[in-house]
DNA sequence: TGGTGTTATTGATTTATGTCAAAACACTCC
DNA sequence: GGAGTGTTTTGACATAAATCAATAACACCA
């Protein structure tokens, strides 16, 4: 179980390239999509130019660091478009991605003041940014944003709690069947989708590496087992990094530890 | 991985063997110690009025069934003595223990209004029962309930990052050992011990079913472990469902994947 | 277009942990 | 106090996934 022992945290490329708009911008904040349960949903017009006013429009190339383990949490964000890995390590090197934050979804809470958790970009990245105190005084005037935070987290905790079973009870295939199933799902609520899409495409950005760190697996099996997947003909890889579920109800049978093989 | 295919949730014996005390009894909130970060934490008298008239007071056997996954989300729970298990399980019985609830924690969220979790009670536990309705009024009316919940949600959250960094990237021994200095930790915080005991214990009222679902092990791997630990004489079981640890700092050093053997 | 570094795939082998089995221990209840 | 039941420990063996090792596919840039 235990990983080869990377060299630890490698420093990143682009980590001070990105692209911060004039703080106090109003359009970022109405143009924004907050129409499918992200954390500005239901805020006022008073309310949202109160938070374009404490917040910055970021555009992250992929690879970039935007929190980093034990460092003091100054910043809370929320991404608009693209995706972002959390992660925690090991001193050795080894890896647990904790989770997926796609658009919509916020990072950078922390109870002790300092980040509990690695943040960086998959892909290209939008975000909105937010420094601590303002933030938290933002959520003392907007109840709406308070009951939405304490919705998405709540959210995420229950994921969590899906993904402890997944780490804990369940086999390489169960987990990439898992694995694929939920980005799917997240591809299709994210566009809003519906009634869903009987073979739908999972939107996979990240590396075996990250797959595998995600797992709790090795990236041999994680290749393995979507090879053999798609040998069964239950995926088909699509151009740009999708992988089209060819049958979900099989898929789902196997990810609940009820499928053939 | 998998698990033997246990006979899916069997009835719990004294699931409503439970003792209610009347609502509206002002005095189990006035007398509940609320000094040490818990929910009701810094709510002031008239706050306190407003909750003890909500929330009943329940005694609950070991074993207890308090929640069902799947079930509609009627009632949220504050612990205030003894230790309830959180649990997701797949069709097979293969059971995942996401967390273990003390006193001074919660449980009961819920988004989609459907428990996503199981809960039973390990031993005797005290708890404060609060139905949905009338606890969502309670947090638009008390700001303090309401930071402290999301303080406490964030905390879950966190700590369900740390068990998923140890689900999936942990060995058996790194993972027994994070195990017992986590249990030794809950301990000594729900006391307010401080200087730490040089030399703590560490509460472990679960069988070792629980532990190896708790750490996604087999019971045997768990005992096994246990023993070697204790062969090597880091750790000495005490009395009553006690271990005590031996050495701390070393026990630190395999939790961390330092340590030797 | 071809070269170079990265990422993914596939194969052969090892190993940590799971599985199966039995003995030791701990409670409870007549 | 001993029979009966459940839990924990220990041992022997099996296996899913990790590790080690090549090769293949891809991406990027000159």
């Amino acid at each position: 179980m235990p990983q080869p022992p990377l060299p630890p945290s490698q420093p990143t490329a682009g980590r001070h390239t990105r692209l911060e708009r004039a703080e106090g911008d109003l359009q970022h904040c109405l143009l924004c999509d907050r129409s499918r349960g992200g954390l500005c949903n239901g805020v006022d017009r008073d309310g949202l130019e109160a938070l374009a006013h404490s917040s910055r429009r970021l555009v992250l190339p992929p690879g970039s660091t935007m929190v980093e383990e034990g460092q003091t949490a100054e910043a809370f964000f929320n991404i608009t478009r693209g995706t972002v890995k959390l992660f925690k390590s090991l001193p050795d090197g080894r890896r647990q991605i904790t989770g997926f934050a796609d658009p919509g979804q916020f990072l950078g809470l922390s109870r002790s003041g300092l980040y509990a958790f690695g943040a960086e970009t998959v892909d290209t990245v939008h975000a909105c940014r937010f420094q601590r105190p303002q933030f938290e005084a933002l959520l003392n005037d907007q109840p709406d944003l308070k009951r939405n935070l304490l919705a998405a987290v709540t959210d995420k905790l229950a994921e969590a709690q899906e993904q402890m079973l997944l780490l804990g009870r369940k086999t390489a295939r169960e987990k990439v069947a898992s694995f694929l199933l939920g980005r799917a799902q997240a591809e299709q609520t994210m566009r809003g989708d519906t009634p869903p899409d009987p073979m739908p495409v999972a939107s996979v950005p990240m590396t075996r590496v990250d797959i595998a760190d995600y797992l709790g697996l090795t990236i041999e099996t994680v290749s393995r087992t979507i090879s053999a997947l798609r040998r069964e003909k239950l995926i088909a890889s699509t151009e740009n990094h999708g992988i089209r579920l060819l049958s979900p109800d099989a898929l789902r049978q196997i990810a609940t530890g009820q499928g053939a093989g």
